[in-house]
DNA sequence: TGTACATCAGTGAACGCGCGTTCACTGATGTAC
DNA sequence: TGTACATCAGTGAACGCGCGTTCACTGATGTAC
């Protein structure tokens, strides 16, 4: 009884096109630099229509958050090498100059964590919720002890350490630093990985 | 020759005033949050002055971060206990409960390092220049080897657990998950600041 | 001693602009009869 | 087969608002004579 005036599922098929590009946007810009209507344009349709996917802002901010942790979280469960070197694999893909010039594709975490701080409750926890599921993800990955609880520990030191250190290689001025920065990120994110005791 | 209708010093004392609640705001509510006629109000000011003190936000902006990073430095040249245990003191210190709360006075790397990724290059030179005075005073207090080189690289891991630990913990939802954190936190920047090899 | 003038930190109206959000609408389609 | 109507994704003008910046000004003071 209902009426297709587009495609079945168009509607739907757009409003995902909304969020997969303001998941790049954000990480891109930050949070306030991203406008409704420069968002709609990018796909060629107008600011108006925005209304009728989503109840503001903040609800697309949430969903494109969840989109970008998912992303994170499906690179961890799958590093670029399987099994033992996977560890390794998955910070050098993180801390690489690569990394550090694209961030639309890259951590949400090292190009939003600050602005999501200060973000209302309801956006905090959808951040908080997929940011556990990529720590368990990385947890998986970590060498070491058996016990979950203590890989999950190190896994929070692992993501900070990474984070930490590609947001400083993108805000420093001068790349040959920037460089060396990520050096010093890898060796110190592979010692916590791989590490047994503090 | 010249004029005194405040007393000597009168405008370079309200220019420090501006720069030093810049530099508290910004870090509290993140660079696009702070409006200049704000800024002035919360100094008992009007806007329009404001330019007879600086070019552009921009610049203020840079003043703002120097005046910032310079006082992270400072904490760290003389953290709360002198000699061997200067560098767990000062790690504690960073990544305690009253830091994730008061961002307006604390570390200007955890609270800005991505907004400040995306401003024009003069504004991260600044950032750079400061960061590296930084960077020197807690290689200072590092143990382990005598290589300032190999300080200065260990520095900058300890730098970047605990500043991506410290936005972990501000944009999480749950205060208990946060707290976690933090342990976390201070254990990977312990193990990485007292360690001799990777 | 008194008046005219220069200085200058700060004032506040005004500029153009883009923001998030609302809402009456358009126009292509499918259904009813 | 043709006409009237319902649906609804998307349109675009309009809303109030705050932004960074400019600029003619005010008013308290010191200097000149």
């Amino acid at each position: 009884l209902h009426l297709v005036r587009y495609e079945k599922g168009h509607k739907a098929t757009t409003r995902r096109r909304i969020v997969g590009i303001a998941a790049r946007r954000f990480r891109k810009g930050g949070i306030d630099a991203v406008g409704v209507a420069d968002l709609m344009a990018g796909l060629g349709l107008t600011h108006g229509g925005f209304y009728a996917h989503f109840r503001s802002k903040e609800e697309l901010l949430r969903e494109a958050l969840a989109v970008a942790l998912a992303e994170t979280q499906a690179k961890w469960v799958h590093p670029a090498k399987k099994g033992k070197g996977g560890f390794e694999a998955l910070v050098r893909a993180y801390l690489d100059e690569a990394h550090v010039t694209s961030p639309d594709r890259g951590c949400v975490c090292a190009a939003l964590a600050p602005e999501i701080a200060r973000r209302p409750r309801r956006t905090r926890d959808v951040f908080e919720k997929g940011l556990m599921k990529s720590i368990d993800a990385l947890a998986a990955q970590l060498g070491g002890d058996k016990d979950p609880v203590a890989r999950r520990r190190r896994a929070f030191a692992v993501i900070g350490v990474m984070m930490g250190t590609l947001q400083l290689a993108r805000a420093v001025a001068d790349e040959k630093l920037a460089r060396q920065i990520l050096r010093s990120g890898i060796e110190a994110a592979l010692t916590l990985g791989k590490k047994r005791k503090a």
